[in-house]
DNA sequence: CTGAAAGCGCTAACAC
DNA sequence: GTGTTAGCGCTTTCAG
């Protein structure tokens, strides 16, 4: 049987359908159609529910690149981060997504690998977008990114390091107190022959600022650090455990080493234990980050702990709330474990 | 001293410039700088250098929304991934990342939790942005996913899982075929007491095919599974330890326990490590997903190493190589470690 | 090689 | 309450 022609034109196969085509099937206007779809304004229930029907009958969905066109209010949010290796940043892009979807937001996320020149260019391709706020890493920026991220008109969240100058809203801690921080605990505990493995801190500021921290409470109490390995690959447990290797190699007589983060920390305490070093009462080591697995091992990792997801969330909240260019610092929580 | 009136229309602050500003300034139409911009078609190089000289001037960042709007092409791409809390998605989303950009895509996450209703939810809103592809985790949806999946019009890749139908490009390894691995493993290793202990899988269909596939073998041998634990959070360490004490006080005569995940299976590992269970030889163990943890420890879990970045790269690929519906299986490694 | 004009699909005044 | 009319900022024929 041949169909008969309807006399309504068919939405256009291959593209979807779109407002005209509901409002055509459900005999009303666009705008009607616009407004029962966004409960904006009043529309009466037969109207209502007609539109509803001819939504279902079509399978329309809104077009939000139009949508957001029009009415210049975009819900994409721009996420910005450095890895995705590193738990680190997946916590913080959850505390963020929840806090964004609450808020009918949806982030485009992009991974800089700690280039600045890819920080760069992805900024500029999410502001392209017309994003409603920004959620990058750290507060150490390019000249062009920080520009760019200043003159986009929309409010931008720098997370997880409050040590400079932020741009609008900062949520994190102090690195460089927390390398104090592990310092002073290393001391503490009558640790005097330290020293250091981490990955490469060019480009990782945030690590860079915990040596620094930890580096200069050394110098206040007249110690220098004695021997330091950096692998020049990202953080890894392998990297860690090479790299302990080769410093106790250099320096035979460290009692203490001061890892750039847990999973580096974890390569060390797996090396000591192949090759027998116990710890602490021949070497103690720290690490950064209070991943699970540095403090639930049997032996749990001395560490510290950072509210990542909360960072997260908050940025993402700060953003949308209005309120007034600002710096929260969430701390963090030194865990002494059972490495020193 | 007073601004000269300036002949030029200066960009409405707040807004950002718009192509009509760089036109005015550089003193040609929109679409020659349209062209300018996009390297479509040629202009002079006079043009060109008028129209790059406004752009900086301007600080003019192209407006992708409309761009789409009105060539009807994004470059965005929904990913929708059940989880950032387990590496496996990170890594999946890494994958994904570093193929989308080459091709100059960027993906707009969704995390579903687990939840069918939410995925719904979070496919229709990246739907919403017409996306140029959607990449989804897994391939068992509800109907209404997979509908609106289908009837897109944009191609789909379905990650991580090939057992079942696929609706378009299909990327992973089989589950089923892990499971029953790991079951021939313990089997072949002379283990007959099984046990296993899980997370809760009634919405992890990857974690139950694979359960599926290890106890298949073990009826196959004419053999039970003991006991079984399942915890109702997600997997972790913690949870992983709990579960493996409960099932060993529910049956002590256990010689071998299979894990529903590494996270799992490294909390088991220490569960015996703090309780004197020597492993192997009073118990075998076996995770799943080759975590670096879990193969770099002093004594290396059995486990299955899964290829997640690839996955993520393939998918992301396919999804614009233009190819034909496909299924790609790329396997993975079993891993026999030192636990079994 | 460049400009003019017509939309992309939707929202937002403003009338009716 | 609902329809009409203009755009949002850009791309894309189609002339010139």
């Amino acid at each position: 049987m041949q169909s008969t022609i309807s006399p309504i034109r068919p939405p256009r196969t291959g593209a979807s359908a779109t407002i005209s085509d509901v409002a055509r099937l459900a005999g009303v206007s666009e705008s009607t159609v616009s407004r029962v779809l966004r409960q904006k304004g009043f529309s009466s229930l037969k109207v209502r529910i007609r539109v509803q029907e001819a939504v279902e009958a079509l399978g329309y969905v809104p077009n939000r690149v139009a949508g957001t066109l029009a009415s210049s209010g975009s819900s994409l949010v721009g996420v910005v981060i450095p890895s995705l290796s590193n738990i680190v940043f997946p916590d913080l892009l959850r505390g963020a997504s929840l806090a964004l979807d609450q808020a009918g937001f949806q982030p485009v996320i992009g991974v800089t690998d700690y280039d600045p020149a890819r920080e760069e260019t992805l900024v500029a391709a999410m502001l392209a977008w017309r994003p409603a706020g920004m959620i990058v890493a750290g507060i150490d920026h390019s000249d062009r990114t920080a520009a760019m991220l200043r003159g986009a008109g929309v409010r931008v969240a720098e997370l997880l390091d409050i040590d400079g100058e932020g741009i609008d809203i900062v949520v994190g801690f102090s690195n460089l107190a927390a390398g104090r921080a592990s310092a002073e605990l290393f001391l503490s505990h009558g640790y005097r022959r330290i020293g250091y493995v981490g990955h490469y801190l060019g480009l990782d500021h945030r690590a860079a600022k915990r040596l620094l921290g930890f580096t200069q409470v050394l110098a206040e109490a007249g110690l220098p650090l004695l021997a330091s390995e950096i692998v020049v690959q990202p953080s890894s447990i392998a990297a860690g455990k090479e790299a302990l290797a080769r410093v106790l190699a250099v320096d035979p007589t460290l009692d203490a080493v001061y890892f750039s983060n847990d999973d580096m920390a974890v390569g060390g305490l797996f090396h000591c234990m192949e090759n027998g070093i116990s710890i602490p009462s021949r070497l103690a080591i720290m690490g950064y980050n209070g991943l699970d697995i540095a403090r639930l091992s049997p032996q749990p990792l001395a560490t510290i702990l950072t509210p990542r997801l909360e960072v997260g969330r908050r940025g993402a909240e700060l953003l949308f709330a209005g309120g007034p260019k600002e710096v929260v610092d969430l701390g963090f929580e030194l865990i002494e474990g059972a490495t020193v």
